[in-house]
DNA sequence: TTTTTATCAAGAATTATTCTAAATAATAAT
DNA sequence: ATTATTATTTAGAATAATTCTTGATAAAAA
């Protein structure tokens, strides 16, 4: 189903004494189960499928743990509300300008992006980033 | 000094019945006369040096106008506030983890973005972003 | 147990940005 | 020129995503 390696929950080290808990669990499930990079008011929803009392901030937080301890991905693009990523294969993102959906892509072997930039002399590169804008392919489709 | 191929201001179309005014062209200057990616906040301080009953949302509007009529970039890195640009050649930017400056960077030549990524069928793809995060020459030689 | 530390939940606070409405200014039409 | 139209500016209110605060709960350590 999805690109990540972790195959549950129980295997991700959340470091620095923070612990696993029913709502961190969840948070990560319904990641694993998304494909369409979910915002954090759409895993809210989601996630108070299974568990009614679960709040907003909770979902905020757990996000945050996962993000920081490398389970999932934060997705941001433009000035829009972060959307959240379970896929932690290398890969770009499209984003629709139309219906500002996000879809992975797949990044062409040997085009690294590290090489296709120049890195200011004395800066440290740690993250490479690529995003493509425009419009997906049911948006395209549309007349209009 | 900027890479603007845009001489100045006047030659600028804004298009659908805009006029150029005052304050559109003072926020121009400033941002023709800066290399650092100033927000709206910081383009609002520079300005008033000029004229002192500037609003910052007047600057907002100026802004909106500048990047609609294709003038000046804007530029959104993770969730921090909008930066404009008015490097209007193709380039990368590099975003400062520490300090959260940014940076032009330059393309390495036939390192075009659109190969590097496989474009799901039937999108089109219009625009290509490619950001880097890391530490900046500055940030980086401090110990810490 | 008792103590410490982490987590959760609800709602308040923050902040960048957008919207509203009234005043002003520029342009077009008469 | 005068009037009518349209665009712009401004101040402040509104919005919305996210973060912060606080008290309650729960887990882990002592």
């Amino acid at each position: 189903m999805s690109k990540n390696p972790l195959k549950n929950i129980e295997s991700i080290n959340l470091g620095g004494g923070h612990r696993m808990t029913p709502q961190r669990r969840l948070v990560f499930d319904v990641l694993m189960k998304s494909q369409d990079h979910p915002t954090a008011a759409e895993v809210f929803m989601r996630v108070k499928n299974s568990m009614d009392s679960i709040s907003l901030a909770t979902v905020y937080n757990c996000l945050d743990t996962l993000v920081s301890a490398g389970a999932i991905k934060q997705v941001n693009l433009d000035r829009e509300p972060s959307r959240y990523c379970g896929n932690l294969e290398p890969h770009a993102h499209f984003h629709c300008e139309s219906c500002s959906s996000v879809l992975d892509i797949e990044l062409n072997e040997g085009a690294e992006a590290s090489k296709s930039v120049i890195i200011p002399k004395g800066a440290k590169a740690e993250k490479f980033e690529v995003a493509v804008r425009g419009k997906c392919p049911k948006c395209a489709r549309r007349k209009n």
